[in-house]
DNA sequence: TTAATTATATGATATTAGTCAGATATTTAA
DNA sequence: TTAAATATCTGACTAATATCATATAATTAA
């Protein structure tokens, strides 16, 4: 399934400027360089499971993949979706516990491995590293904060509509005046994300298609008018 | 309102031991115990707003703070409650970005003020204290993580089951086979905190107290059967 | 203490969203 | 290519929970 690819130095990784790496100096470039492994994965591809422990982080090259936790019911709360430049798994790390969340490629992706020792090296090495990844951490509190108010005190039309306009803005292709959404979600994963479920996704999508608000070609949607989106979402911005 | 306490110093506090400060060295604990400034609240005040800029850390010395969130429709995300030990406002400090959410005191409280530069040179003079903050900021998220899943996977009975075993777990005091939740919250607090609205929380607690799971007294709860309520909330723990 | 305000409680109703079932379309595997 | 499996879609129904209204109780302020 996987299979290793020619081992691209980080110096020359066309996704490092994305990524917490992008500044380090060049002595620690190295020392990461010659300890990751670049590792090609296809599309429903699991890269951890839940409640496993984390040997290192992952350094998303290119490709998306889906964070998720699976809740008792069976069903599926993404989390996050992570592209290029991301990291995953250093939280874990740094939390000194097993990963409380499970990840599988859903675009064909290239990924790097980072193993533990080297990576907390470098951030001990390198307080302004480490200052970088801590608030990377720390954003995160207030991104989830908001989603949690989100899932609490919004309606799931309400944040079906908000998670389309951002879908848009990291995944977006502009074009003839409207913005395609160049990521393959099924029914089921975009169910996932609003925390809701299949059936409520593809009625409202249906409803939001007839109010003129997107087009629908398959798996793949397009967004004809952010603005009414927006005021759907009850997000001004 | 709130008033200047004598400034005792860190090395005598009694919830010391609870916090990150916990095993920091004497140096270091000095350095702090200078700048810092204790501070006594009473109910109902707030210690930072949303949106602000946050000028250093809180710790506190006793009492109870709700974090909470205000969402459009006007209604309080409660995303923590914090108590003796705990620290506030250091994701915003080290995420560099304003506070996220807001902080009101909901049992009076003592609380130290630490000065940015102060908490941050110690971060940076002690990487094992750094890597305590870190892995606090991750523990924060996996829990973020779990709260969200529950959120839109899980009723709002369930969801207050949970939450009443978990407060009984933070505030319980036991007696008589009981254990009294000694925490004065109002309804509409307890709702922020499963993120529902007041009259749900008020007709399922008088189903609990029905099904003799709970017992009412005024503001207090006391919960009289935790494997019933384990049950209710499908968090079989 | 009394009045005013706010919190709690409960019923009635409306709305939202979930579940179940069946039809069609799409994708995957033989 | 065809069959099987899976995903999408739509309708009908149900269940959960929010909203609104009103009554009572508790708290706060005059």
């Amino acid at each position: 399934m996987s299979s290793h690819s020619p081992n691209i130095p980080c110096a020359l990784c066309s996704s490092r400027k994305f990524s917490l790496f992008s500044d380090l100096p060049e002595a620690q470039i190295c020392a990461i360089s010659d300890h990751k492994n670049l590792i090609s994965h296809r599309r429903g591809q699991i890269l951890y499971y839940e409640g496993t422990k984390p040997l290192g982080i992952f350094c998303i090259n290119s490709g998306v993949v889906k964070i998720y936790k699976t809740a008792s019911n069976g069903k599926e709360q993404i989390i996050h979706l992570a592209q290029k430049g991301d990291f995953l798994g250093y939280a874990a790390l740094l939390g000194e516990e097993n990963y409380s969340n499970s990840s599988m490629i859903i675009e064909d992706a290239k990924i790097c491995f980072v193993p533990k020792e080297v990576f907390i090296n470098s951030l001990l090495q390198n307080s302004e590293f480490f200052r970088r990844v801590a608030k990377s951490l720390s954003h995160e509190i207030g991104v989830m904060e908001e989603k949690l108010t989100n899932a609490t005190q919004k309606s799931i039309r309400e944040r079906l509509a908000y998670v389309l306009l951002q879908l848009g803005n990291s995944y977006g292709v502009e074009g003839g005046g409207n913005q395609r959404i160049d990521l393959t979600l099924s029914r089921e994963e975009i169910a996932g994300i609003v925390g809701t479920a299949t059936e409520s996704v593809i009625r409202l999508l249906s409803e939001f298609k007839k109010d003129n608000l997107i087009e629908l070609e398959g798996k793949k949607i397009i967004i004809k008018d952010r603005r009414g989106l927006a005021r759907l979402s009850d997000f001004y911005a």
